[in-house]
Order: C-alpha cells, then structure tokens, then sequence
DNA sequence: GTTAGCACTCATTTGTGGTGAGTGCTAATT
DNA sequence: AATTAGCACTCACCACAAATGAGTGCTAAC
C-alpha cells in the first residue's frame, strides 16, 4: 500500500481540522468538506489505510483520528516548500519593529514579544553569539581600586561586560592607555581569536602581564560563554491557551521548561545553521516538550554573527502561519542587527 | 463580644491548619489538637462567634471554616513582632550567597533564587533604584561614528550604560577627555542632582553642548526610568503547586501578573522603606492577586541606594516562615552589596 | 461554662442508564 | 473494481439520583 495523492489530500485534510479543533476527526468531517466527493464511508477505508501506514491514530475505538507526528512531519515538509506571509501580516510586524531602538537588548524584546503576539505560541530569541562577531573596541572603565569594567564593543553595536581585576592603585588615565592598545591589537578579530593575539602579546611585552591575563580570561569565560540574560522569553502563559495543557500537572510541566533557561538554550543551539528548523516531538530534545514542537529560524548579524529564535507550541500548531511569520521575523532582525553597523 | 486570649488561640490554631491544608478546617480537627482542651461543640460555639467579629468564613453551610483576609491581618501582626530564622536556614542561604560574584545582577538571580528556593513561593527582586545611588565614573566608549555608550559606575558597583548620539568623527581620545571631566564633575553625586551640575556646566562652557545635553538627557530618560531587566522573577510556577490555583483559568491569571513586569515593579515600588511590609488580598493593589499575599523586605546599598525583594503566594501562605527568610535575605543583600563598596 | 446528642445541610462520590459520535464490516450499487 | 448504504458495536460523556460523610446549629443535660 502506498501513499497516493487522493490519501495525502485526506491526509491534510485530517491535520486540518485537526490543528484548529484538537478534537479527534470522524469520516463525517472530512466527507463533508467542500472539494472532498466522498462519502465517509470511503474516507473511513482511507483512514484505517493512513492508520496502518502510521500517520493517524485512535485516541480509542469510538473516537475519530488525530495525525501522528510522522504525519505532522510529512506535512511540514510539503509545506516548508510553500512559505510567504500575508501582506497584511507584514505591515503589521514591520509597524511594531521599525522602533530601531538603538539597544540591541531591547530590540530582541520588542522582537520576542511581537512574535510571540503574531504566532500566539511562547517565543524565544538568543541574542547573538559572541565568539563569531568582530570586536570593535575594547575599553577598561575603572570601577574600584582594584577592579574594571571591561567593556567590548561588536561590529553589531552589541556590547557586553565583565569585570576584571586590575593592578591596585593604577590610575584611569593608564587604563584608557591600555585600553587603546588593546582596541588596536584585536579591532577586527572574533572572540575565538583572541587567545592567539595574546599569546602573542604576552610574546612581545612583559608589562601588565597579570591585568592583561585578566582580560583575556575574562573574555574567554564571562563573554563567551552564554548567560541567562542572553535568552529572553515571551509569553510562556500563551501555553495554557490550549486545551492540551487544561491540566496543571501538564502545564507546570511545560512551563517548567521556561525556567531552566540553560537546557532551553542547549536545544536552540542544536538548530544549526538551518534557514528554518521544525522540530516535532521529541525530535525537539527534551522529554518534557515531547508533545510540543519547536520552530526556530537563524537571523545574521553581519556577515558572520548569527543568533537564533523560535517558538514552542503544540505539535498541532499552525505551521503554515508559524513558519511565514518565523521566516519574516528573521530577516526583519537580520536587517535591523545588520544594518545599524557601518 | 470581644476577642479574648481563648478566642485568639482558637482562631491561630485554625489558620495554622488551613496553611498547612487548604482545607476548611472544622471544629473537630481543632478540638483533637494537643494544648486545645475543649470539645467540638465548644469550639464550634467560639467559631460562630468569630465568624461574627469578621475573622472566619464559611465557604458554605456543612463546611468548615477558612480565615479571612482581616484574620490573616491579625496574625501578620502579632507573628511580625516576633521573627527569627533557624539556624539550620541561615545556614542554607548563606552557603548558596557566599558565591560573592560581582557581577550586582548575577547575585540578585541567585538570590532570587535562593529566595524562591527557601519560601516555596514565586519570588521577585528589583534592582537597586539609580535615582538614589552616588556616580563614581561616567565614560563614554565610542561604538560607531556617530553614537557613544554611556557606562555610569555608581558607588555600589552596580553598572548602567545607554547609547547617546556623539557629534560626527568626534575621537577617542575626546570622548575620554570629556568622559574625564564629567567624572570630575558628576563624582558623589545622585542621578537626580545631575540636572543642576548640567545646569552650571552650560553656564561655564559652551563647547559639546549638544553631547552634553545628550549625556544629560539619557542618564535622565535611560537610568533612571526602570528597565524591564531591573527586575528578576524566579520560580513563577511554583504557585502552580498550592491547590488554589489547580484550575488553569486561574493560573492563567496568576501567571499574567509575572509577565507585565511594568505592573508588577508599580506595587513593589509601593511598599516603601519599611522593613518588613506583608499585603494580604486586595491590599497588593493588583485585582489579579486578590487571592495572593504580597511580602517585600528592602535592603539597602551604602548610606542611601534601596532596593525591594518580595516574595508572592496564596494569601494562606506560611508567614512566619517568609518573614524569616525575607527578613534575613535582605541583610544578607544589603550586606553584599554595601560590603563590596570601598 | 462546657459538652453530649441530634437533626439538618450540602459538597463529593458512586452508580446507572441514555446519547451520540464514531468505527469496522458486509452487501448492494455504480 | 471502486464506492457507498446499512447496521451492529464501542465507548467517552452527560445527566441524574442515591449514598456518604464531614461539618454545622441548637437544645438540653452535666
């Protein structure tokens, strides 16, 4: 038995209905939808054949079918093919986007939000990863006698922060001094660069060897490595808008997810490159999203830099809207990231 | 009818046991609890009569009989006066906040943490308030060719930056000659003093005005105005586990409040300096949390900088041990955030 | 002042039959 | 050979009723 288009028509039909009911769907509905000249009884033989092949299946014997996500997979990819947004959707994005907050942070928020606002699912944006963005400048801020502020400065405009130790007693004006040279010998390069300059620095000076130990440490560890502030999630409530999570053991279980922001971070970093990522069930990676599915998409930042962002929501969600909206919001931020640089 | 030491003792016992069970307590369960040397029927009588002086309800005639918000009132009251933490507790913060990081918002997420971890209850911590806090150092780090970051170090080690517009081409070198001289200027003094300070400088010189008046204006429009990130939320679904919120409706609606952080930082604000404030059902001031108890403890930065941690639960929650741990966790912040200053 | 006794209330649980959406199978129809 | 009408069967869900039991208020006895 094979899968012709007749039984992929009925197919998409079930997941259809399905993605908008979550109600289990009987031979009747689908009969009685237009463009379908069949009578249920047909549609049933189709269904028990779909069943047997592993796209539906029966909640219990008296019950209609709901998609399995090996048919939620099929479906998705014929559709991943499709994409494009209503114009009207568009405007609507690009109206609450075109703040051009010069804060990157605060863009990703107003971006999180509005995605999770047009999808209606929990969204989830990772601010950019460091280590593949170009430094611009490096400055040392004194914040106590024997601690500054190093700030660093991307191509993107994105700034991050550590503190580092420094030498007691040395004054502002030789911070900035050290801070020129700096700024000078890693302008350019990537944070995965910089232990070879140093290495190299060390080479060639002796002085400060200590505070400028300091600093590459501290950009090796605190700006590297990623912290809980660098992921910002919006609307995990819009969980408990569907009736697959009505029960609360069910939803503390999905919101727990959005707590530990470290596993949540692990799974979007697994997206790869990918333009559009659909990940169904357990395909997402965590036990407890194994009836979710997550969505994510790559935005760039610059001609290297890239971050990720996504959204979570049932396995029966509206893909179609989801990936539109997913495929516009990336290119949207990637603009807005990329070109405030110059 | 007044409300003698029996009656006290009577209704304590019942809003012990309602803490603890979320059940309607009857007259019963009071009787057969060691130290109470009446029967039922007895207590049922003093009950009736408490009912009356406004501190008990009764969901419904065969029901026993739940506290209402005034008995909560009365009980805060006299449990307030008396405090105290076990060791055995203190001792469990302490080991989690010895972690010293000094990174000011890298210690209130644990510290939120820890606080959600000790009381079982959603908690909240806001930032130390810039308006209060003295500025030790104001710089301006270039990031492109015609916009600044502003990073402002204020005696606390806390750290705010914002973006300000720099006349075009201006250099490096400039920037830290002004930066220097608005340390100069700016040093010990509050951000809500900088509008007089400015005030004089463009009598004095007439040079930067423009740039001034953009420094100016962010540390007024940028620091001061609260972020969405000044406030740290830990352990939102925690209240999913008190009975109360088992419908989802209901936690849908808890849950809200942990996602308008604008509103949520209003009523926190609202507890002004007292140590120790507890606000029972409608006092919290948000309809949402009519059924919640809010507590808030503030601690303090140095002389003058304050911050708010509160701590958020059914008003049935269990006081006196939040008060303990609140009351301990703010020292404990103050302590870290007013010992790293020199 | 306290308590035993008792009738009464009412949310909750348990049981029961009815309803209806849905199925699978078979035989008739196209 | 494909489609469909017909029919017996399944089973979640609903409504209703009866049983249960925790709790009350009141009264009379201690």
């Amino acid at each position: 038995m094979t899968l012709d288009d007749r039984k992929f028509m009925i197919l998409k039909a079930i997941i259809d209905d399905y993605i908008l009911t979550a109600v289990p769907v009987g031979s009747r509905t689908i009969s009685r939808k237009a463009g379908v000249g069949f009578s249920p009884a047909t549609i049933r033989n189709e269904m028990s054949d779909l069943e047997e092949l592993g796209y539906l299946a029966q909640p219990h014997t008296s019950a209609g079918r709901i998609p399995s996500n090996k048919a939620y997979r099929l479906y998705v990819d014929r559709l991943l093919k499709m994409g494009g947004l209503s114009q009207e959707m568009k405007m609507r994005i690009d109206q609450h986007m075109n703040h051009r907050s010069n804060q990157v942070e605060e863009m990703i928020r107003t971006a999180a939000s509005v995605l999770s606002d047009a999808t209606q699912y929990t969204s989830v944006i990772v601010a950019p990863q460091m280590h593949s963005l170009r430094i611009k400048r490096v400055q040392l801020v004194p914040i106590s006698d024997n601690a500054a502020l190093m700030v660093v400065v991307t191509s993107a405009g994105i700034v991050k922060d550590a503190v580092v130790r420094v030498p007691e007693g040395i004054t502002s004006e030789h911070l900035y001094r050290i801070s020129e040279m700096l700024t000078g010998e890693l302008q350019n390069h990537t944070l995965s660069e910089v232990r070879q300059i140093f290495a190299q620095l060390f080479r060639d000076l002796s002085m400060h060897r200590r505070l400028l130990g300091g600093v590459m440490s501290a950009m090796e560890d605190k700006l590297m490595e990623d912290a809980p502030e660098d992921i910002v999630i919006m609307g995990p409530t819009k969980m408990l808008n569907y009736p697959e999570y009505s029960d609360v053991e069910k939803a503390k279980n999905i919101l727990s997810v959005f707590e530990s922001r470290d596993r949540l971070m692990n799974i979007l970093k697994k997206s790869g490159g990918m333009e559009i990522s659909i990940r169904i069930g357990p395909e997402t990676g965590l036990e407890e999203l194994k009836d979710c599915s997550l969505v994510t998409a790559t935005y760039s930042v610059g001609p290297h830099g890239k971050g990720t962002l996504g959204i979570i929501g049932p396995t029966r969600m509206d893909y179609g809207r989801v990936i539109g909206v997913m495929g516009y919001m990336g290119q949207v931020i990637s603009n807005l990231l990329s070109g405030e640089e110059q």
